[in-house]
DNA sequence: AAAATTTAATGATATTTGTCATACATGTAT
DNA sequence: ATACATGTATGACAAATATCATTAAATTTT
């Protein structure tokens, strides 16, 4: 089993303000799991009692509505921390966590998280920033999604999922996605989604092979997204 | 000028968890403010240097389109506070804080804050906290967005305003709101929020008298906002 | 109080989006 | 390799929603 003070995780967020006692101790705590594709590492409504560092692998985080429809929040990648929202807040986690390939992940405990936080004060204030930057994220997404018709929220997704994942050796976005996830995050019927996919290949703005998509025209996609 | 020591802004969130002599500080920097109605206290884009506790009035949280509409993000009243998410993560306001009447805040600057954080680790918790469920509060919002219908997100806007602002002494909901203000909270054309608020009306599960709402059957409404 | 402005209401119509049906492709298990 | 399941694609149609036009009501200004 690895050692906190090396891994990549730390290097990309909150935990870069550790000190290497601070890792030491989670190192000494922590349990790693491997969560295979398909999976869920955090189940809506369920209670967790301790923080997540994604060490390789890409998930998405959802949410059931009362229709029976999942909706896409949030696309998460190795180097990325989950649960520190529900233990912060003492709720029930809000979203589903699952595993669009096989993942790696440890465990730290509560206990040490809140333990760090009464003592570390640059932790504290990384966690804040790093909430505080998903809040402004989350803020954006409510007025995409109830402001703009799906066409533009297609553009955005297509643009999110490049920052998010890059691409792949031939240049396509690196994150396998099923059309009706993609339905999924804009919130459209998989039909639709479909639909407007092909339009964008006809008029030369993405390319297709099968699940991958590639950007050819990243200038007409942000026009789309802003509406133009 | 007011005593923050016995302001009603600290019973109701983080502020509580201050001691006597950390809100006497908070007093002695802090500055007193009228913001008419009409007029911003934050605007989209610009930095804030500190945190802003609403004494009295009603706002509304904004934000402004790629197509220049308005979208409502969330409404603010008396004992809340503004401004943390901004200096916590160190970016720009990322929404507009407008008055929907006269509003007296008390700004505290950004220093005074962060010395708190660093030393009051109870402090930090209970800011975290509220980010953390703002969060919740924001991907639960972003889901309805995306998938529910405008009756649906209309049924709910209202549940959720008579939850934020109560009733007056008739029983209607105790905020003023224009129908472009409804429609933009949920993300419709106005004309769309008039004639469904209309239909509400019509089926008795709403009263309407001006701009004033009152519920009439709130298991109907529940039951539209989940989709039946 | 009258005039001017803004807000609300409603009809007609166009556009967007969802649903259902079906065909085809791809992957998986036997 | 075949059968089965799942995912993708597309057409036809229905439903939801936006837009434009017009009138009525409420609010503000003069």
């Amino acid at each position: 089993m690895g050692n906190c003070t090396q891994c990549i995780v730390k290097r990309l967020n909150a935990l870069r303000n550790l000190t290497h006692e601070e890792l030491e101790k989670f190192s000494e705590h922590k349990t790693s799991l491997i969560i295979k594709k398909g999976e869920n590492l955090m189940t809506e409504g369920n209670s967790i009692n301790g923080l997540y560092c994604i060490n390789q692998g890409k998930c998405k985080l959802t949410k059931l509505n009362t229709n029976g429809k999942e909706q896409i929040i949030k696309f998460i990648k190795g180097g990325d921390i989950l649960g520190h929202r529900s233990i912060l807040s003492d709720e029930p986690v809000g979203l589903n966590v699952t595993a669009l390939e096989d993942m790696r992940v440890c465990f730290i405990p509560k206990g040490d998280i809140l333990d760090i936080i009464k003592e570390n004060s640059q932790f504290s204030l990384s966690i804040m920033k790093n909430i505080s930057h998903q809040l402004n994220e989350a803020n954006n997404l409510i007025s995409e999604m109830a402001q703009k018709p799906v066409k533009d929220r297609l553009a955005t997704t297509i643009m999110h999922l490049s920052d998010t994942f890059g691409y792949d050796s031939e240049g396509f976005i690196d994150v396998i996605l099923t059309r009706e996830e993609i339905a999924n995050t804009i919130g459209t019927a998989t039909e639709s989604a479909i639909r407007l996919l092909s339009n964008l290949k006809k008029d030369k703005i993405i390319d297709l092979k099968g699940k991958k998509i590639k950007i050819l025209d990243m200038n007409s996609l942000k026009n789309i997204s802003e509406g133009y």
